[in-house]
DNA sequence: CCCATAGTTCTGAATTTCGGAACTAACGGA
DNA sequence: TCCGTTAGTTCCGAAATTCAGAACTATGGG
């Protein structure tokens, strides 16, 4: 089977990353595949929190991730591997993904806590 | 004169501010009243390059960016003052603002500048 | 009061996103 | 080899979002 189109990091854009991370689906994928060793099946990330994703769904999250620029697929027999391609986004926009990732760290903390009561502010 | 509602710094998520910068337009109006010393009048971004952008539209850009916790805007006579929230936007979320807009500010040259060397890797 | 200016809201059309169902590819077992 | 299972993609209609023209509102000037 063919390789499936990525594009060249110099073409890649920062709407198009603004964009594919804009959907906090995505930013959790996205967040999952950085941090788990920078490989992960499709699969492996069929729920975010409690919400269970379909797979028509998934797939296509996984497609606007990987035309962003943001994530290289190969196909690995039956299933699909999933880089990151922090290191060539960070060289082409310093700063950006840590920052998104970062703000996302920061935001999804607070109000949860708050609601559940569990942290004594 | 009532005030528009824009949302306390708490509340500014992520996604929306991703969202709100994932259109270039918006950006560049962002980008314009950042620099423009954080106060601009709506009708003064009525294009964005080349491109003229109806007022319909530009009222729905301003909106989202007010909404998304970007800008604060207030009435002034007849015409409405926008200011940025950069520096509250920072204070939440460190760097993200300027590594968007930095990443916005090198995709924007590379296709023009690309003799400059270096950067042809 | 009447008009001009600046911006908002309403509305329908175009685009995008979502998700179920059917389809394809790769492997394992008999 | 053939069949069944698993993993993921594609197709297609429904729902949501975006876009932009037209009408409307608010403010200030003469």
């Amino acid at each position: 089977m063919r390789p499936l189109f990525h594009p060249a990091i110099e073409d890649v854009q920062p709407e198009a990353i603004l964009h594919a991370l804009s959907d906090p689906a995505r930013a959790a994928i996205f967040a999952k595949i950085s941090t788990a060793g920078c490989v992960e099946a499709c699969s492996a990330v069929s729920s975010v929190g409690d919400r269970v994703i379909p797979k028509s769904s998934l797939s296509s999250h996984f497609k606007v991730l990987r035309e962003a620029g943001l994530i290289r697929c190969e196909r690995h027999g039956v299933e699909m591997r999933n880089h990151s391609r922090c290191a060539e986004v960070e060289a082409r926009f310093p700063g950006l993904l840590s920052a998104i990732m970062g703000a996302y760290a920061r935001a999804g903390a607070p109000r949860v806590a708050a609601q559940k009561g569990g942290t004594a502010a």
